[in-house]
RNA sequence: GCCCCCGUCGUCUAGCGGCCUAGGACGCCGGCCUCUCACGCCGGUAGCGUGGGUUCGAAUCCCAUCGGGGGUACCA
């Protein structure tokens, strides 16, 4: 073993010992059961909905139990960095609501929050294990390590630093000295337990108990001694920030169910009190015929922003991901399963793969719950960043778009289900607005054509309709005034009719309602005629009618 | 290779030895409503990965097998 003075002339003369940060951070007075959780995201790309779905699991544990919810930024793979990406992070948790108890922005007692900004906190804890033989220094170049992997698969051995491979494990002090003394790099390594054949046990609130083989792999905890500043492995980070912040429950994506044994060698091995775990069924996407994780890498529509720039509500995008994490709120009304906890024995153990078209019909449900009011301002808000033509309309048109919004929803016993995000705003409502409609360039409009009525027919169809058109106040009355052009025009009274006797009619009353739908809108597809003429007023609707007359 | 996790309609799921001829939701298909587009309503479609056990009885328990995912990094 080292001496203790080779080891402590590695670290800064006024690193304090574990019992400084010990009392710089003393247990939480919380109440009995409170839960402290975490969410540890990794700067090296988007949060993406696995983040914001993990996120809302963390905060949702935390506050129903009383306890903490924290986000620490973990940052120790300084190489991967993106830039931008805090600001990415800050963007997709404030948009869900989904705020920290403590962050980097609110600060918190427990700080820092950003692991690059702990290099003392790491040392102090891996001087201790060095001083204590629990850990030692490595020299192993990239080259030697990658000729032990390769040996080690040739012959079909387990691979890993370990045993006989672990070629500084056991090294004579003066060759480390030597080493030292010529500046060699060298990372820190644990010294994993001898106990070969042991298992690891632990209950998982997820998936109840679960074991594996004890971990015998020497993990390497502080990074190479050539960068600065000097950071920490995930594992040790782990160990040492989750203790000192006082984190109890760890709620992470599964993937790291397999490197549960060594963390409890290191929890141990610092003298730390055990933590629990909840490993979490991350979600997925099919890829041809399989899932796979969803990737930072590979899926840009995994990204929040995405969600975001669609605009998508909110509520919507969480009650989705509260039914993913607990069936049971799935099958809540939305306000409820807000509200309601969400319970981690209730998780599914498989990853769910994201369903956008069921995340749409969701939404189009939960918009349609709402204010014509509460919609325009929402909308607003989305195209101020996204849409700032459509931003500019609206906040001229106020009005016009509150009758807009207003039709077949307020009022309504079925309002209609044709938003789904924000986004679709200027698609489905845009004609209200004649600063953004395009209008129909005459009777050959491709959209017009597409009824397959003759160009002259429609024309004169507009003609007339234009010609007695009035604005009347009751729907049905309204409604006559194509039918009466429609006679008159010899179109079929119903489709039944004309279905019968294609040859007979130049269309049906179907057909003649959507000419006038489509002057009026540009598409076929539209909420109630009469209602919209109301919103439009007559000078802009003889004005559409207008352009097909021509 | 070794270790770990997982496997019910296309998707999300309910199911914890008999309430299962497997229930719900989304999608899809058909119908109804109707003066248009929708909304809504009604109906239909489709599943326990496979093979062995255990049991009077299995989606549920056991074994095997197949498939998918993850780990085995100075990435998290």
């Amino acid at each position: 073993m080292l001496d203790r003075a080779v080891i402590d002339a590695l670290f800064p003369a006024d690193l304090p010992e574990p019992e400084h940060w010990e009392q710089q951070y003393p247990a939480r007075s919380l109440p009995e059961g409170a839960l402290v959780t975490r969410l540890g995201p990794s700067p090296t790309g988007f949060v993406h909905i696995g983040g914001i779905y993990v996120g809302t699991i963390d905060q949702d544990v935390a506050r129903r139990s009383g306890g903490r919810y924290l986000v620490r930024i973990e940052d120790t793979d300084q190489s991967r960095e993106v830039e931008g990406a805090l600001e990415q992070f800050e963007r997709g948790f404030r948009y869900f609501g989904l705020a920290a108890d403590e962050d980097t922005e609110r600060g918190g007692d427990y700080g820092p929050y950003r692991q690059s900004a702990r290099e003392r906190i790491y040392l102090t804890y891996v001087r201790d294990l060095l001083r204590q033989g629990k850990a030692y220094l490595d020299f192993a170049t990239k080259e030697e390590l990658a000729a032990i992997t390769q040996r080690q698969q040739a012959t079909k051995l387990p691979t890993g630093y370990y045993g006989s491979w672990a070629i500084w494990r056991d090294a004579d002090p003066a060759d480390v000295r030597a080493k030292l003394d010529a500046g060699a790099p060298y990372v820190v390594r644990f010294r994993a337990p001898d106990d070969t054949g042991a298992r690891a046990r632990f209950t998982d609130a997820i998936r109840g108990p679960l074991e594996a083989e004890a971990n015998r792999n020497d993990v390497v905890i502080l990074k190479s001694s050539d960068q600065s500043p000097r950071l920490p492995t995930y594992h040790f980070a782990h160990a040492v920030d989750d203790h000192l912040m006082r984190v109890n429950l760890v709620i992470r994506g599964d993937e790291w169910i397999s490197s549960v044994p060594v963390h409890q060698q290191l929890f141990d091995a610092l003298g730390f009190e055990p933590i629990g775990y909840a490993h979490i069924a991350p979600l997925m996407k099919q890829e041809g015929g399989s899932k796979r994780k969803l990737s930072k890498r590979k899926d840009p529509e995994a990204s929040v922003d995405f969600f975001i720039e669609a605009g998508y509500p909110a509520e919507a995008v969480l009650y989705y991901l509260r039914g993913l994490a607990n069936g049971r709120l799935a099958e809540l009304p939305l306000a409820q399963a807000l509200t309601e906890p969400i319970n981690l024995d209730e998780c599914g153990v498989a990853g769910p793969l994201v369903d956008l078209v069921k995340l749409d019909d969701i939404a189009a449900d939960h918009i349609a719950t709402l204010s014509g009011a509460e919609i325009l301002d929402a909308v607003r808000g989305w195209a101020e960043r996204f849409d700032p033509e459509l931003r500019r309309v609206l906040d001229e048109e106020p009005d016009l778009a509150l009758r807009a919004l207003a039709v077949e929803r307020e009022g309504a016993e079925n309002p209609r289900k044709d938003l789904k995000k924000w986004g679709e705003f200027r698609a489905v409502y845009g004609f209200f607005f004649p600063q953004l409609h395009a209008a129909v360039t005459g009777p050959d409009d491709e959209r017009i054509a597409a009824l397959g009525v003759d160009p002259a027919v429609v024309a004169a169809v507009a003609r007339d309709f234009a010609a007695d058109y009035r604005q009347l106040d009751d729907g049905q009355e309204w409604f006559d005034q194509i039918r009466t052009v429609a006679a008159k025009h010899g179109f079929a009274r119903n489709a039944k009719e004309f279905k019968k006797n294609p040859e007979g009619f130049p269309g049906s009353i179907r057909e003649a309602s959507q000419i006038i739908r489509i002057a009026l809108t540009g598409s076929t597809r539209s909420p109630d005629l009469h209602a919209i003429t109301q919103a439009l007023g007559q000078d802009e609707v003889l004005g559409r009618i207008a352009a097909l007359a021509k």
